[in-house]
DNA sequence: CGTTTCAGTGAGTGAACACTCACCTTTTCT
DNA sequence: AGAAAAGGTGAGTGTTCACTCACTGAAACG
């Protein structure tokens, strides 16, 4: 298994990068996380935050000045370290191969970033829940998403068209189709608290016989 | 086009049905119904609520005493109403034809039934963010879907498989992949304000292939 | 017409919220 | 060691929130 670029370790590369982050500090980063991912952004109050980090109400005020700041403290790791690399590392990882069929470029996305929404799960169901009701987020994800989808992904699925292995269909339906068949399990796991990896083989099947050219 | 079952109509029926409901108190729904979409329901305040629905803030806690009660009033109609009639006018649709194909089955879940998810925008987007965040309201929705599907959509699935036209997954994961595919549709045409609708025959291919027999 | 019933009103209320600040403790620097 | 800086504290503050209630106006009934 490939070592993979989640929360976790982006906090700990962002923390590092912006100087030492004093212990209080990350247990009130993750306790927002968990709050945020469990009841909402809106339905969650900072003196929640302070109790379950373990601090003063003083001391979740004192990096970030307003609970919006805070918010947006969870998600910038995700946002900035986590997000680019979960597409870059996989385009690297599908060209760098010799390969490159239909069944592979499937089963690498699948197997590879399926782990990655596991293991960020609570920061995707944030980002998730918030952008249907902030339209600078939804704005701002969109503008973040896009390119790298354009440099990383498309290329990869122009070749794979070029040589007969994928359907001839826009880039942007195809993009939407594996992302969209995807999340689709982790709203499914969310709901029945399935094991997200028992789907992988099926899922691999349904999008590998979907994209099949005509 | 079919007469289709929206949450317009299911207001006004439920709305018949308990007897006269004066006028005001519709637009305290219609307007608690279009905030909750917009902002969210735990960011959205009765004071919004009576100034949208021109009313003073007392007549908002007339018929319904609490907040959370009011969220149920908006969500009622819908999971009474039309949810069931969603999954049953579908089944009698398709069962009622004479040919029974895969092809015919897709292309009848996708039209029909989209147009549906177009029409009912605002509460399925106010039923999704609250079910990613209100474990009632995500277990009731569960226990009301999962029979319906059993019922209405699980025997068409069965006799397509039965004569070689569907491929032999569980039940469920179709279900999933078919849903999945159309709610990608949804949440993409929210991103970026797309027609739903052009996306329909390449959604219909998509499935297609997908579930065609191994 | 008097009485009852009901929808509607909006100023008012206690609670809860996000946020502050004067003070204390620990770490860092010389 | 002493001073300065930074981290941490929690009672306190002003505001906003969901919710109430005494009242008004109008319709329904005999």
């Amino acid at each position: 298994m490939v070592k993979e670029t989640n929360i976790q370790t982006a906090f700990q590369e962002v923390m590092a990068a912006s100087g030492n982050i004093p212990p209080k500090q990350k247990q009130v980063l993750a306790a927002s996380l968990s709050l945020f991912a469990e009841k909402g952004f809106a339905s969650t109050t900072t003196k929640e935050i302070a109790e379950r980090a373990g601090v003063a109400e003083g001391t979740v005020y004192r990096r970030y000045r307003t609970k919006d700041e805070l918010l947006a403290g969870v998600l910038a790791p995700f946002m900035t370290e986590v997000l680019p690399k979960l597409v870059s590392e996989f385009a690297e990882k599908v060209v760098g191969q010799t390969y490159s069929s239909r069944h592979d470029l499937v089963a690498t996305v699948v197997n590879d970033r399926m782990q990655f929404v596991v293991e960020n799960q609570s920061v995707l169901r944030i980002l998730v829940t918030e952008i249907l009701v902030r339209n600078d987020l939804r704005d701002q994800t969109i503008s973040r998403m896009v390119p790298l989808l354009k440099q990383n992904l498309y290329p990869v699925l122009d070749h794979l068209k070029a040589i007969g292995e994928l359907v001839d269909w826009p880039n942007d339906r195809i993009a939407q189709f594996m992302i969209g068949t995807m999340l689709t399990q982790l709203v499914r796991s969310t709901l029945t608290n399935e094991e997200v990896t028992s789907a992988a083989s099926l899922i691999i099947k349904f999008l590998e016989k979907g994209l099949a050219p005509e």
